[in-house]
DNA sequence: TAGATTGTTAATCGATTAACAATC
DNA sequence: TAGATTGTTAATCGATTAACAATC
């Protein structure tokens, strides 16, 4: 077996990822097409040997007495990513926020394709948002049986949240965008990433009242 | 001067403390008032030895023999987050997410009132959301000189962020909770908190590519 | 008191940084 | 070739876990 595909990659250098692509992306708008892990160090504020180390987990993209190539590396951590393909998503829960990711174009710019929504507020459902129907949450697993789902998205409140995420798992669901205040739990083959705004704003808080704490 | 006060908490540790006051809400509603480190350890998931070392950062809240007053906990966790008081806070940008957030009534529940919100596009200034009026971005100094904001959100798109960001921290906002997709830099006294969306996402991509580094 | 459980020190583990040989 | 910069190993640092004396 492979060293490389043997060796887990830790959480740390996966959350990495994404920002090193935000960064290569930016460098590629400014037509800058070569770099090196100092100068990339310096714009991204992580060290040069952490850059260095980061990358040699997936494979050496770069070359001694050069550096890395823009472009490709651009292209290598979007598959990393899983960014070189597209993502049928749903959503359960057309609040505010709901609808706020529904409508965000981007997301359909960068390959997540939401094919379905679901609440269980009758004033809800029917309403058309970007043009995808709003469907009573009773024929949640209706749709999962009869539908490949890559991603639900949950942003219902705390008390549905567990209950939508078993249906989602249970319908094969292959990853889960949590929303909603609470811990939930997955299983099967289903991935979970949670967004807790709460705890976000908290921090915030926190740091605001003992600056002494705080890393600018 | 004091040893606990000298030493800085680390990221690591205030990042938990959201979570901890969560998990006593939970207790409290269900009545429980009092827990060890060992069964909280089964609820939250982190060792009980962990949750011991975290609570001694800010002093010793349990009773050997004993365990935890849930309720003393969750008061002391909320007056170190800081959620013992209200904050004033603004918004910029009003598109989707800016107006998902504005609106999320949990939100003023919790101690967050947002005073005002400002846009560039004509076709939103005026409007009124959840009671407060949209103002031209162009106003912003104005308003930070003659009020005392504690928060100010970026929910513009990246090309503005850091524009809004230099101004809210020139006009003596404490801290900016960021949502538009870049990293932006804060200066003086302003404590930085963003939300990376679409790192989030992309970190759920990479999952479901490589379900062999997920940690269940 | 005896049992339970904390607070805290010491040990371990994992992640980051430094160093440098390899090599473009 | 000489200079630059990677890939990778070794050292360091910081965070987590284990252990146990203190004590309710």
């Amino acid at each position: 077996m492979n060293k490389k595909q043997s060796i887990k990659i830790s959480n740390a250098v996966i959350r990495r990822l994404p920002k090193y692509r935000r960064y290569l992306e930016d460098l590629l708008n400014k037509k800058i097409y070569r770099i090196s892990s100092k100068d990339l160090s310096e714009l991204i504020g992580f060290t040069a040997s952490q850059i260095r180390q980061d990358l040699n987990n997936f494979g050496g993209f770069g070359q001694q007495g050069y550096g890395y190539n823009v472009k490709e590396l651009y292209n290598e951590i979007g598959k990393i990513l899983g960014l070189d393909s597209a993502y049928i998503v749903i959503l359960v829960g057309v609040g505010n926020l709901g609808q706020a990711l529904a409508n965000y174009a981007h997301f359909y710019k960068t390959g997540f394709i939401v094919n379905a929504m679901f609440d269980i507020n009758p004033k809800l459902i029917g309403l058309r948002i970007n043009g995808v129907e709003v469907m009573d949450v009773e024929y949640l697993e209706e749709y999962l049986s009869q539908n490949d789902i890559d991603i639900g998205i949950i942003c219902t409140n705390k008390e549905s949240a567990q209950d939508i995420a078993t249906r989602m798992c249970k319908g094969g669901v292959k990853g889960i965008w949590n929303f909603a205040p609470i811990d939930i739990s997955v299983f099967g083959n289903t991935i979970l990433e949670s967004v807790h705004l709460s705890d976000s704003i908290h921090t915030l808080t926190y740091y605001i009242n003992h600056p002494e704490d705080y890393n600018a």
